[in-house]
DNA sequence: TCCTAAACGATACTGGAGTTCCGTTAGTCT
DNA sequence: AGACTAACGGAACTCCAGTATCGTTTAGGA
C-alpha cells in the first residue's frame, strides 16, 4: 500500500467528499451488521454506497481502517446520560443502555463486527479502546457522586464499576450464556452495585 | 461447496487421517495465534503443517469450520479445578486460571480469534457456546457447595457466579480498560461474591 | 496378505478482491 | 467568475485464495 503524504478527505473536507464519507459509512455498517467483519469487501460497500470502489480503496485501504472510521463516527453520537439519583437507578439505566443497543439488530452485529476486528488489528483495538473510554467517562459521575453521597466507600474505582455494569452483557453477547434480556442487564447493575458496596473496587485509579 | 455424502475422516480416522488432522489442527492455532483471524488463509496453514492444500479445503473448507473443530480439540483437554475449602478461594483460583490462558500469548490470541470467528459464523458461535458450558459445568460445583455451607443465599444460579467472574476478564481482552494482571482476576472474584452474597445471582437456572 | 476405496496430494484452472492508470468532476481560494 | 487541483470514478490489469481433476498412498476389513 503506497502510503499518501495526505490522505485524502482532510484539506477538502466539505461537500461531495463529506457525502462519499457518509454513504460509505452507512453502506458500510448495513454491510456489518447483515453479514459479519468476516464476509466484508470494500467492493461491495462502493456498489451500495453508490461511490466508485477505486474511491474506497483509496481512503479506507483496508476493512480494519473502515471499520475503525466507522468507530469515530459513532463515538460523535453521544446518548446523554440519565439521572435518577440513586447509584443503582443510574446503573440500572446504563445497563438498560447498553442491553438495548447490543440486542438491536444493526447496532448490536455491529459491535460485534466492530470487536471482532478489533483481535486482529492494533489501530481498530485502539478506536475502540477510546470509543468506550468516552463512553465511560459520560457515566462514571455517577459512581463518584455515589461516594460523595457515602453510599460507596471513599477510593472506589468510577470507571471500573462502569465497565464493571457492561462486562457480563457483552460477555453474553461475544460468548452466550443466556439471553440478552432486561432481566439480564438489571441483574448486572445489581451485581455491579454490591460488589462496588463490599469494596471490590477500591484503590484503582481516580476515584 | 458440493457437500459429501459423508465429511472426509469419520470412516478412516485412524492413523494418517489422524495425523493430518493434528496436524492441521495444530498449524491453524499457530498461524491464529499470530496472524489472527482475519489474515487466516487455509492455503498457509496447509504448508505449515505439511500437507496438501487440497486435503484442508475438502475436509474442513472454510475458516469458521477449522476453527470450530480446533475448539472442539481444545475442549477435550480438561484442566481439574483445584478445592481450597473457601469460595472466595475456589474463585479466585477459577480467575487466575482464566487470565492465566487469556494472557499466554498463544491461548490467549487464539480465543481473541476464536470468539472473532463466531461473530460471524453460527456453527462457531455454536461450538463455542458448547465449550464454555462444559467448561463452567466443572466449576459451578464450587458454588454449590458453598450454597450449601451457608456461604450464599440459597436459589443462587451456580453457572451464572461462575460467567461473573469471567466476564470482566473477557471483557479487558477484548474492549481493553486496564491491564489483565493478576490484580485483576482477584478483583474479578472478590466481586463476584459480593454480588453473589448479596442475591444478585439468585432466581435464576439451577441452584 | 491382499483387495477395496477412503483419504491424500500435485497440478492446472478460475473468479474476484485489490491495484493502477488516467480522464472527469467539483471544492476552495483569489 | 475563473483557475487550480483535491478527490472521484470507469476500466483494464494483477495476483492469489479457493476449486476441480486425477493419479497415488494407505487405512480397514477379509
Amino acid at each position: 500500500m503506497p502510503v499518501p503524504e495526505v490522505e485524502p478527505g482532510k484539506t477538502r473536507p466539505g461537500g461531495r467528499t463529506a457525502r462519499v464519507r457518509a454513504a460509505v459509512l452507512d453502506a458500510a455498517g448495513d454491510v456489518l451488521a447483515e453479514q459479519g467483519f468476516a464476509h466484508l469487501d470494500l467492493a461491495e460497500v462502493a456498489r451500495r454506497a453508490d461511490v466508485g470502489k477505486t474511491t474506497v480503496y483509496r481512503r479506507w485501504g483496508t476493512v480494519a481502517n473502515l471499520v475503525a472510521d466507522l468507530l469515530l463516527d459513532m463515538a460523535e453520537q453521544s446518548s446523554p446520560r440519565t439521572e435518577t439519583g440513586s447509584l443503582l437507578g443510574d446503573l440500572t439505566a446504563n445497563a438498560r443502555l447498553v442491553r438495548r443497543t447490543l440486542t438491536d439488530p444493526r447496532q448490536g452485529a455491529l459491535f460485534k463486527a466492530v470487536i471482532a476486528a478489533a483481535t486482529s488489528d492494533d489501530r481498530t483495538a485502539e478506536a475502540l479502546r477510546r470509543f468506550y473510554d468516552t463512553r465511560i467517562d459520560e457515566w462514571a459521575p455517577c459512581v463518584r457522586q455515589a461516594v460523595d453521597r457515602g453510599e460507596l466507600p471513599p477510593g472506589t474505582d468510577a470507571r471500573e464499576v462502569i465497565r464493571a455494569v457492561s462486562a457480563p452483557l457483552y460477555y453474553r453477547l461475544l460468548v452466550g450464556g443466556g439471553a440478552l434480556d432486561e432481566a439480564a442487564a438489571d441483574r448486572a447493575a445489581e451485581a455491579a452495585v454490591a460488589a462496588a458496596r463490599a469494596g471490590a473496587y477500591r484503590g484503582g485509579g481516580d476515584g
